[in-house]
DNA sequence: ATCCCGAGGG
DNA sequence: CCCTCTGGAT
């Protein structure tokens, strides 16, 4: 696909999904060390449900040097309502040690660094970079991303890292993170794995796999 | 019932 | 590759 189709499609899903809504919690964080927290509780949960325990968790917990001090066990009931809360509360305990430990009470800024820490994965130090520090290293591709990217067609490939030198030379570097986003949202909305909602796909007219449904060929999925 | 901007462990 | 971790919103 080339790029001009690409940045059409780009400027549609950006339509459909309002980043900047959805983003403004983001803005609000006051510090890496936030960000970095929240975006660790925030995995498979809401913002809603992370929002409503930040006050608590920061007010208690304002600096890696407390939490580190802190036992997953006394963390745990604060951040309850949000699910996983053992795991995480072991995370973000955890990973306050680490960064007292290891990168002097600082939040690192290389995705390798980043992933050493417990509950940090590609995903989370993908937006703790992008949010924290503004930088876009790369797009996170998990299985949203490569399926809504095969489907319209930003990439013929199935493998995670070749989906993502893609999708990085396909679009400018300032819209990574939104991309990422966008193909996400896209992907758990209309896009599904199971049962895709055309009729409701603001891209279907550009799409490849549309094209081919149309056509009559049974788009091969892997 | 189904989903949430996943990560870790087997 | 698979599985588990978890409560809340819709």
């Amino acid at each position: 696909m080339n790029r001009e189709t690409a940045c059409e499609a780009y400027r549609r899903l950006l339509v459909q999904y309002p980043i900047v809504d959805d983003r403004r919690h983001f803005l609000n964080f006051h510090n890496p060390f936030e960000t970095l927290i929240l975006t660790i509780l925030s995995a498979q949960t809401t913002d809603r449900a992370v929002n409503a325990v930040r006050d608590t968790l920061f007010s208690r917990y304002p600096t890696p040097e407390e939490l580190a001090r802190a036992e997953p066990g006394e963390v745990e009931p604060i951040i309850k309502s949000i699910g996983f809360h053992r795991t995480k509360a072991r995370h973000i305990v955890e990973t306050a040690r680490k960064l007292v430990s290891d990168f002097g009470g600082e939040v690192p800024q290389t995705m390798e660094e980043l992933q050493t820490l417990p509950g940090v994965g590609r995903k989370t130090a993908n937006i703790v970079l992008s949010q924290a520090f503004g930088i876009n290293v790369g797009i996170a591709v998990d299985t949203h991303v490569r399926r809504v990217s095969k489907r319209i067609g930003f990439t013929d490939s199935t493998n995670p890292a070749v989906i993502e030198r893609d999708l990085m030379a396909l679009f400018p570097h300032e819209v990574w993170r939104d991309i990422n986003y966008l193909l996400i949202r896209h992907g758990r909305a209309v896009c599904t794995a199971q049962n895709p909602k055309h009729d409701r796909c603001v891209v279907a007219d550009l799409c490849r796999y549309c094209r081919e449904l149309r056509a009559g060929k049974p788009p091969d999925e892997e």
